[in-house]
DNA sequence: CTGAAAGCGCTTACAG
DNA sequence: CTGAAAGCGCTTACAG
């Protein structure tokens, strides 16, 4: 049987509510009774119940965190930042994920409210409008990370990130540059890599443009669509590290060269990326901080603040050895008759 | 205000008890009333409490879950495993890190007593004895991953894991093989390496053991001690993935080709490890079993065994490119004197 | 089938 | 400074 302050009352021969002012360190309580009990607690062994003390506060010091796949490191630096953030407030994290399954999604926010968390973070959320529904029975204040929508989120700036990689291909001397992109989670890249290209009057090609599932499979199997195509690109812009190394795995399987021979570029930046060979050039997001700022954001909503800014926190170019000028134009291909 | 069981009765002209039944499925209520009750709730947009709920029934349908560190990969598989299994039996996780310091984790397993969580997997523990104490107020299961003191424990043999690797090198024909081993958890690898090594008739040789933290930075703070060898080592073997990446890094900048002209080999086995490059030659310990193994373990426990079995699960050598026999001996070397 | 009562472990006005 | 009472949101014997 665990004991309780009843349980100390009894042994201490006072009433429940001192034993609770004494543990509470209450200022109208005397000294010597406070400290008697504070001592005859440790030696019976008691830890107070949270789950008691939430009831009557009506608050539970724990928030909720639904994140899409922790099998993508991209996601655990969000976590870390927000598991730190939260612990020095003195919060605790209660992790779930949904594997990019909106029902689950939404069984794992409505789990966290039965929970009585006092607020909710999201990332990767694929049904982040039902959030704003009035009848959702959702009365927890909820952040979403990397919303655009969602009036309470914390983004990074992806379209300029995407933006700077594709022109620092540019730079580079590359004109067909192709993009291996993510359906769900990809617009705000294509956006930039368009918007790059058009500012260099290069046409979008959309042969050049490939879809995959965010993950190094993904890039593994973008890689033959691609160089299947009647012009080839010389550099590959892809969704995110983990993709960029999958890319790099089936290029070199196919006695490709990176940088040498091709290009490619990451996004996210995570740790991995430095130490990979080659050394990738990549987009910094700044996870950590997003998931701190992410909390920062969710607390002030906790506090009943109730207009609070949406946060846009800038990605950084990081040019390491996964890019390089194309290789000179094929001559044979030229006199044969193609063009480059 | 969030709406509770009152406000139903009240609204629907019943007792408490009556909607609590009603919600509940319980056996004994009219269909009527269940399904008006059930609608009416709906309507009224109740989120039932399990804080409440918890309160009664002492259980609180949560595991709390101590990782040392989220940037080691290896951990965030266990977590996976142990998210992946607490979901499929309805259980919560809560988690925190401690980041190898015994203050933070003592600290982290109190907290979770005192919210009550049903039971505790602690992984990279560095106080586990102090579990097994009588008086430390931890009433709750405790199970640790990779202990080899505590009873309730699932971990990974690695001694043997470790003695398999160093037998590859070995049948590769290496006889200078080198160890970066971590202090705290690099006990058991130690161990199988200097078996293997014996077993060969292989004299240890202590100063081709070199400790470092366990990470990429360890890997590669490593290497300039292990070069500086006055019979340098032909094959590292690693602590783990990271580490053997570090290595692998800080070889490569001094032009020393992998698998060439030094074999490397990790430990763990580490979704990358297959896709860098070159591929890892290592261990695999199947970490997301280990973590789904633990909630076992731990959920037998919460039943009310007393009695369960340590487990110690198998893991398996995994041969690929980042190994190969040792260059040929260097024939100046042994002319101006020197002996290999 | 339904309601009144007690209780889970705590906190906090309200009296004294 | 301390105690008795009420209450947080639920569940569950106990009566009826």
């Amino acid at each position: 049987m665990t004991v309780s302050i009843k349980d100390i009352a009894k042994e201490a021969g006072v009433s429940p509510s001192t034993v609770s002012r004494a543990l509470n360190n209450h200022p109208r309580i005397s000294e010597d009774t406070k400290v008697y009990i504070q001592q005859l607690a440790q030696e019976m062994g008691y830890v107070p119940s949270v789950i008691a003390r939430s009831l009557v506060a009506n608050r539970s010091a724990t928030i909720g965190v639904a994140i899409t796949d922790l099998s993508d490191p991209y996601y655990v630096g969000l976590m870390i930042g927000i598991e730190t953030a939260a612990a020095a407030h003195n919060y605790q994290v209660i992790l779930s994920s949904f594997y990019r399954d909106p029902d689950r999604e939404l069984a794992v926010i409505y789990d966290f409210h039965q929970r009585r968390v006092d607020g909710v973070i999201i990332t990767g959320s694929y049904i982040e409008n039902t959030y704003l529904a009035p009848d959702n029975n959702f009365f927890k204040p909820i952040v979403v990370i990397n919303s655009l929508t969602y009036p309470y989120s914390v983004a990074v700036d992806r379209v300029k990130g995407a933006q700077q990689v594709v022109e620092h291909l540019l730079n580079l001397g590359h004109r067909r540059i192709a993009h291996v992109t993510q359906l769900r989670d990809g617009m705000e890249r294509l956006d930039g890599y368009r918007t790059a290209l058009e500012n260099h009057n290069i046409p979008i090609d959309e042969s050049l443009i490939v879809t995959c599932d965010g993950g190094i499979a993904g890039g593994i199997t973008a890689v033959p669509e691609l160089l299947s195509n009647a012009y080839p690109p010389t550099a590959i812009f892809c969704f995110n590290d983990l993709t960029a190394i999958g890319v790099i795995n089936a290029l070199r399987e196919r006695e490709y060269r990176v940088p040498q021979d091709i290009s490619v570029t990451g996004f996210d930046d995570l740790t991995m990326a430095a130490y990979y060979h080659p050394a990738l050039t990549t987009v910094r997001q700044p996870s950590q901080l997003v998931g701190q700022r992410a909390v920062d954001m969710l607390l002030q909503l906790i506090k009943g603040r109730k207009s609070v800014e949406p946060q846009l926190l800038l990605p950084e170019l990081v040019i390491r050895k996964s890019t390089a000028s194309p290789p000179p134009p094929d001559v044979e291909k030229i006199l044969s008759g193609g063009d480059v």
